[in-house]
DNA sequence: ATGGTCGCGCAGCGA
């Protein structure tokens, strides 16, 4: 079984590239982040036609979670369930799919440290604990992917003084990545590559992409159940190439059925 | 050292 995640950046801008590479790459389910489009205009059977049922929880113009699903797809819920209220943003969709609890987590950017923003991102981050704690066991299969907004060490990151205005390296991001992961999730591509210097964004501007200066903030994370299926990795470097990309490149697990 | 590009939607902000 192939499991994807993708930051598309606009589904409306990416669609015919997002329909080639789900032809090409065939995951069996795919999340993705950045949507940017409400739920009447996510084009449901563009996905359909490819095979695959989807979910979406948007609200316009930005942020937008989705998920696809060619192995079936039940208990579809949108937004925390911790019981806390819904969120300001449409930032996390969940859905079961083929026995595995699926969420597609799009983590707030913190835009500067100490900023509002960053505040959000850090509350956002212990409120996504609190909706696993709350509708999930970290024995049974669960995947949370998406664009996490933080890169878990320095080896993920081109150059930690540089990156980003200082968010997305520091101690409280990385400490509430790590919660996540003392709750029982694996970051599922770790446990293939040990690698450094292998990203998954790229800034659009300077020629970030070509010159090598990413980082690896998107993410996937199982549950020992699911990360012990894991036979493969990668981050489809291809998808960020050539015209129109997104500025995030997809990550592509593959476990054992 | 600085700024650089996209997407949204039509000015300038967010990433």
């Amino acid at each position: 079984m192939r499991i994807a995640t993708w930051n598309v950046n606009s589904l409306k801008v990416r669609l015919p590239r997002i329909e080639a590479w789900l032809a090409e790459v065939q995951p069996d389910i795919a999340c993705f982040q950045e949507t940017k489009v409400a739920d009447k205009a996510f084009p449901s059977l563009a996905f359909s036609t490819l095979g695959y049922e989807s979910a979406h929880f948007g609200q316009g113009q930005w942020n937008g979670v989705a998920i696809l699903s060619r192995v079936g797809m039940e208990d579809v819920s949108a937004d925390f369930g911790d019981g806390a209220g819904p969120d300001a943003e449409a930032r996390l969709l969940s859905a079961t799919c083929a026995g595995i609890r699926m969420m597609s987590i799009y983590a707030p950017n913190g835009r500067a440290v100490g900023s509002d923003h960053y505040q959000y991102k850090l509350a956002w981050f212990e409120r996504l604990k609190n909706h696993l704690a709350a509708t999930c066991t970290p024995e049974q299969p669960v995947a949370v992917c998406g664009d996490f907004n933080v890169a878990p060490t320095d080896a993920d990151v081109f150059d930690p003084a540089k990156a980003s205005g200082g968010t997305h390296v520091t101690l409280p991001e990385r400490e509430a990545l790590a919660e996540l992961e003392r709750w029982g999730l694996s970051d599922a591509f770790r446990t293939v590559w040990d690698a450094p210097n292998v990203y998954s964004w790229w800034d659009y501007r300077a020629g970030d992409f070509h010159e090598g200066r990413g980082m690896r903030i998107d993410l996937v994370l199982m549950s020992a159940p699911l990360v012990s299926r894991v036979q493969w990795a990668v981050i489809d470097r291809n998808a960020r190439k050539g015209k129109q990309p997104s500025d995030h490149a997809p990550v592509v697990i593959d476990v054992a059925d």
